[in-house]
DNA sequence: GGGTCCTTGTGACGAGAGTCACGAGGTTGC
DNA sequence: GCAACCTCGTGACTCTCGTCACAAGGACCC
């Protein structure tokens, strides 16, 4: 099944073409291109593997944009391929019989989604929601599978962004499952949060595009409950909110909540 | 760093070498034959490679066992090696500074643990402690690495043990992420857990060799609670406990719970 | 400009569950 | 056979946080 039939309105999808018009062609090529483009070059998964590599690689990939809105793979269905961000942000979501939503992860650039579905065949674990438009490229399953069986060092690298998507679900599990309280879980996740995002030294600032609603599904909380903290936290001089950018003005303060 | 260094007595320690006496020499072909022999044959991870990676394979393992309580690795180390589980049950738990634990799960036979520290080189992310005897044979890092790389197959079978790992921490993110109550979070981990041990069919009855307090830092809970929650389940007729075996009676009252 | 929708902010209330405390039963070790 | 320890069971108390309800401020679209 193509990508495409994920797009779900006409009005969308329109969008989505002149999105497509921006990019050169051959597809194959613009591959290649980005990679050697991409400023997280040594994160992207297979941008330095042997170059016949690359070039099979590349024979198997279709880029495509996505909307705001758009559904790239949905919890329970069959793994049809691998997705490989190049621009864009995804959240990662699984939810309950009863609508409550426990967000899994906001990828990335350079990030490969589906990949734990496609390598065992199970169904996707999560949801994978286009937060911002997106381009990525997908790779069927059964090509992907065989391209890795072909290409060992691949498969190796295959291992590692599986063992570091292990290694932040347990993160995540330490934040939601460790914390003796709401406020303990915020400050986790903003020091994780930082951790993540922010370059460079001085005053410590990012950009944190996320609802309260949204917080309080990663953080396993409710909405009211995150906005209640937030005004505390800013009353506590812990830190302060410019318009989407947050900063922290007590870093220390915020570690001294973990410990309690 | 050899693992004998993690026997932590001397009293223990005599127990180990007179279990390991029962093992033939050399060493290299018991891994084969125990394969051969091993009833999860298909679960093994390496089982069934070619007889080249096998042999390759059974040069660079050292098989050792260890008494309960013996810690294979913990938290915060660098990466030695990885250990297969041969026999015995292993639990992995992480816990915060504060002396609050959590367990991600127990480990048995077939599984390979410290997969993700070794492969991405990070820290071990949990403590790996013997709960009942046990053996295992350890690889040490570097010579893993070196044999991923040349075996292409084994390390699409890293990749697959991997993706599952992630699929089990994923499952017991929604297990205490999703649920409302604690009672929900104990029917959740009851279904995984006969999911998981029980089979054949008629009267669902699995061994349930784990303390409350075990159980409860499974879900992220108190003690307490779930003592009290297994008298509840008990008086609801959903469940019944003889000695160590778990018995359940109503398995559709324990899905129930999951849908409030 | 006036709808509609989304996000944030706040108050009141109550149930759930963590904590503390203690006792009973079972096991292990000397 | 007694002491020490662990596990399970239960009561009482407290308090966090989820829920409901409502209002104000923005963003976006006719």
């Amino acid at each position: 099944m193509s990508p495409k039939s994920f797009w779900y309105s006409q009005r969308r999808q329109r969008a989505i073409i002149s999105a497509n018009k921006t990019m050169p062609a051959p597809y194959g090529l613009e591959i290649i291109e980005s990679c050697m483009n991409c400023p997280h070059r040594e994160e992207r998964l297979f941008c330095n593997l042997p170059p016949a590599s690359v070039q099979k690689l590349s024979s198997i990939t279709s880029p495509a944009s996505y909307p705001k809105g758009a559904m790239l793979f949905v919890e329970g269905q069959s793994p049809r391929g691998v997705f490989i961000l190049c621009s864009g942000k995804v959240k990662l979501s699984t939810s309950s019989a009863d609508g409550k939503t426990l967000i899994l992860r906001i990828s990335e650039i350079g990030e490969v989604l589906g990949l734990a579905a496609v390598v065992s065949g199970k169904a996707y674990q999560a949801t994978a929601e286009v937060l911002e438009p997106t381009q990525a490229n997908f790779i069927s399953r059964n090509e992907f599978l065989q391209f890795l069986r072909e290409h060992g060092e691949a498969a190796v690298r295959v291992a590692q962004q599986l063992a570091e998507n292990y290694h932040h679900a347990l993160s995540e599990m330490r934040t939601i499952g460790l914390s003796h309280s709401a406020g303990e879980k915020l400050a986790r996740f903003l020091l994780d949060w930082i951790a993540e995002h922010h370059t460079g030294n001085g005053e410590i600032k990012v950009k944190l595009t996320l609802t309260h609603e949204e917080i309080a599904q990663m953080i396993g909380a409710s909405r009211e409950t995150v906005t209640r903290l937030f005004t505390d936290f800013k009353k506590r001089q812990l830190l302060q909110i410019r318009g989407s950018t947050l900063v922290i003005r007590d870093r220390a303060g915020l570690e001294k909540i973990l410990e309690n």
